[in-house]
DNA sequence: ATAATCTAACTAACTGGTTAATTAACGGGA
DNA sequence: TCCCGTTAATTAACCAGTTAGTTAGATTAT
């Protein structure tokens, strides 16, 4: 039995959709490992298999496939997060999951996180999907994250933190220790990104975090 | 007066060491900008006002001459860092003074951040020089750090974390800041980059970062 | 037939790297 | 002091391979 034509209304050789996807995902994958530069469309196709015009046919030029590319892994991030958010939980309990969550989403998502920050870089010069980018995944997070912030703060669960400065702090903490991962494990000689290491950091930033977001015993209010 | 020819001992048109310099100052600014495989190295050329082929006399190809921007690049910072560590101050005044001199130095070196931070991503997909880099500059920044902390910790005046986490912790949230500076840009409206929004990040780290590390009242030893 | 999907082959521009020649300072011999 | 060979420094012109993007047509379900 071959996979039904679902309703793809259209009269040609393959799957349009999955051509489609075909050469997203490739393109995914190249643009998280080469960066845009050093992407190659030709690579892009063959890893697609599919010829190359058909990139050309989908997406107007490699910018815009570096773009549609984009889109996926910030929306599938993006998704994966708000989840967290939409949760009915007290202050604490929601940043501690969110960046439990967080963090395990990038350890399962090498390539996404690979993209995500090669995207940061660029925006500090001049890419042109940053404004799109920011507004549609990064500004709902953030937004979020400083409300529950704020709430913690009000209840005196948190210590009077400036969420402008805690949301990226934690980010960082949960991010940063990827990117330096190839570093690490020349500096100390361990693979950083074996189960049990990752399991140690992803308890080390919780505990960092919340070290610097609890009030503590006698502290002022 | 024209400058003096110095002792170099040449017999030729320029001044060699300048021409050299001048190659390596547009090769940081360029590969900063636009990474090993976005930098071209024409521009480099025109940008130390030089004919292309004298990059192939003083560097063998383009890879060797990132790698020496790297040296560069990397050195200068761990000169910088080194001598703080070099200091006689207590372990808590002194990741202080590490972190807060730290922050200065990549909020004054935009290129070279940006160059560090690129190497970083590379490193994830075999870059040349990695193995160099880590063990010529921050392995010994790294251990010099442990030991620091395990001091602190020793006396009491810490609290009793891993330092084999506690240091990625503290670079990630003075790196990740100018990292994310674009995009923080857009999302929030301000210029996270304006001399009082560095201001108020450098005193966000130190107040997080301290949080964290120092023991507070109360807690079991 | 028609229109959507797909491809082989091509091109124009670019890119890292090379070559052969040119220039200028130096040292030494007459 | 002047001439000249040597050698380091520098360049104009070039080349071969690569790259993003195009074209003209083929294929096939409806």
């Amino acid at each position: 039995m071959k996979a039904a034509p679902a309703k793809s209304r259209l009269g040609s050789r393959g799957r349009p959709e999955e051509s489609r996807a075909a050469i997203l995902q490739a393109a995914i994958q190249e643009f998280a490992r080469e960066g845009v530069a050093g992407a190659r469309t030709d690579a892009i196709a063959r890893a697609a298999k599919v010829n190359k015009a058909l990139l050309y046919y989908y997406f107007k030029d490699k910018e815009t496939l570096y773009g549609a590319a984009l889109d996926y892994a910030f929306s599938q991030l993006k998704d994966h997060m708000m989840q967290i958010l939409d949760r009915d939980l007290p202050p604490g309990e929601k940043i501690r999951t969110y960046v439990a969550t967080y963090f395990d989403f990038l350890a399962d998502h090498k390539v996404n996180r690979d993209l995500v920050q090669r995207e940061m870089m660029r925006a500090g010069h001049g890419s042109p999907h940053l404004q799109r980018i920011a507004k549609n995944y990064f500004q709902p997070l953030f937004l979020r994250l400083g409300q529950v912030i704020r709430t913690g703060i009000a209840s005196g669960e948190f210590r009077p933190v400036d969420p402008l400065h805690f949301v990226p702090s934690m980010i960082a903490l949960v991010v940063f220790y990827f990117t330096s991962a190839p570093v690490m494990k020349t500096v100390t000689g361990f693979d950083p990104l074996s189960p049990e290491r990752v399991a140690e950091r992803r308890a080390a930033v919780l505990d960092f975090i919340s070290a610097a977001l609890f009030r503590h015993e006698g502290e002022r209010r």
